[in-house]
DNA sequence: GTCGTTGCAAAGCGTTTGCAGCCTA
DNA sequence: TAGGCTGCAAACGCTTTGCAACGAC
């Protein structure tokens, strides 16, 4: 990220104008309403170097494609809708994790989703 | 599944003789070495075919390729190895899911993924 | 013998990469 | 002007599909 182009100033300004996890077809069709000749190359190779340099993270949802949010929210998890397909942050944890965990297995992490149909949809 | 074949028998010992999650590579190998010639696009087939037929369930992992389990184990959870890739199954569950949701949202379902290092890795 | 099943190869689909031309600094 | 960045198209890895040969019943 050596150089200031317009490119990359759309797709940051796409995740500073939303805040929950874009997949990359997200990105692409919101960027190129700014930059119409945006190819998807330039999404992904924009989207990997915004990872590597902190700005952005990578939310991986089970049978779906990558997703990316900002970071610096803290730790939370996230709701994907049967609906509309979007997926929204949630915030908090639930306690006693390492209660699962089997005898001589150690945790490192976790992962966690909810599915179900958003307010707006079920509205 | 209308015939019997030595393919079919070969996948469906697999699972017999693995209690946890396997990837289609996983199964690819284990089965060949039951029926050599046995081609990935059988054991495709097949696992969709087990699947449909509720002999099998599709575990989907953030990240990962589809793995597949016998059904009838009833509700649990998977610990993710970050040494040997195995995937192991996780007793039980935790309270207060819903908690977690924001007002208005429906849930529908979740799903749990530990991750970190497994009995034997860590030995 | 019928027709469901198989293996191979080709096609799909999301993602990555090579490269010539472009444009920021 | 140098060399990082871009768009296009080709390449990739995983999964699905078309098709002729095979084999269960």
């Amino acid at each position: 990220m050596l150089r200031k182009t317009e490119q990359r100033e759309a797709i940051r300004r796409v995740f500073q104008e939303n805040h929950d996890p874009l997949s990359v077809q997200d990105v692409l069709d919101k960027a190129q309403q700014d930059v119409p000749r945006l190819g998807i190359a330039t999404v992904y190779r924009t989207l990997k170097a915004l990872v590597d340099e902190g700005w952005l993270k990578v939310v991986e949802l089970p049978g779906d494609t990558s997703r990316y949010e900002r970071t610096g929210k803290g730790h939370h998890h996230h709701f994907s809708c049967n609906k509309c397909e979007r997926v929204f942050d949630l915030e908090g944890c639930l306690p006693g994790i390492d209660t699962l965990l089997p005898p001589g297995f150690l945790l490192q992490s976790h992962e966690f989703f909810l599915y179900g149909v958003c307010a707006d949809c079920a509205a």
